[in-house]
DNA sequence: GTTTGACCTCAACTGTGGTTGAGCTGGTGA
DNA sequence: TCACCAGCTCAACCACAGTTGAGGTCAAAC
């Protein structure tokens, strides 16, 4: 096995300390989350801050941040050392708003399907839950409504 | 154009009905979410009742509730005649119930993120946000943990 | 009778986040 | 020197929720 100096890891080190698969770590790579230089014989080795941005990802995957804003995120970190602890500050009090928002939509639908519990019209032309933006309201006439089981609207 | 009687509707009907595109229609169909009888030269018709489970398609949409939810929903729903209000609201209480279920997720991962903002610390052994269930904690012995950018652990 | 628009099927493709397997090479211990 | 695990690439595949396009048919209007 390739003897890695102590900020140079193999692959399998990587895995052992991350719990990563190698597949995802070839897919970030492929992505161009994280890097490796390659020995004479083309086996990656990571430089150990790459464990780090390793540990974003995995947070990001728990908080379901999608990996196209883990790459806009990483855009703005340093590729040749570890993110320092301000980094991190930054990265992880943006991911908190994103949390934050999503709460936010979350409890607004909840707010509307309390609303429409009690209603059930499910009107294409009334019904806030169905079309939050108005979208078809004053789409033209015609009998857009739809009917009550037993009522004419 | 097929005339089509007031509870039986053709497919470009149910399109400016209800918004949604043919081809997700179709594909609702091919899933056994919707159903349609065909004319004698194999167009579809929808029976107007059709329309509800489409609204609720389309609120499940914007809940973000999967097809396959959506299906075992169906499953307990009349075929023949448009769902109840008492149906609606069995419905709408079952993916409010989800909504709340999401929310708390989120509220957790909040509170986890919030703890871990001034921490920094990402180690793979004691991070909360990367290791939540604990799984490596004990794993055998080994440098499993990811070090601090200046100091040794 | 012809044109036009509505509709049909089927296959292939989109994006997201990877996994799986085949077939090959690298590096090391006995 | 051979076995054997580690690692490599590349292509194909998974689920999800549809969309797109080709090529053909149906129905109505002129």
């Amino acid at each position: 096995m390739y003897a890695s100096p102590d900020d140079h890891l193999t692959i399998g080190e990587v895995i052992r300390r991350t719990g990563m698969p190698a597949s995802a770590l070839h897919f970030y790579e492929r992505k161009g989350l994280i890097f490796s230089e390659r020995t004479s014989g083309n086996q990656r080795i990571f430089s150990r801050h790459m464990l780090r941005r390793i540990s974003l990802i995995i947070v990001a995957k728990r908080l379901h941040i999608p990996l196209s804003d883990v790459a806009e995120v990483f855009a703005g970190l340093p590729t040749d050392r570890a993110p320092t602890h301000k980094d991190w500050q930054r990265v992880s009090r943006r991911w908190k708003k994103q949390l934050e928002e999503r709460r936010r939509v979350i409890e607004s639908l909840e707010r509307e399907l309390t609303g429409c519990i009690g209603c059930g019209c499910l009107s294409m032309k009334a019904c806030l839950l169905l079309n939050p933006d108005d979208t078809l309201r004053g789409h033209g006439p015609g009998p857009v409504r739809i009917q009550q089981p037993s009522a004419t609207p």
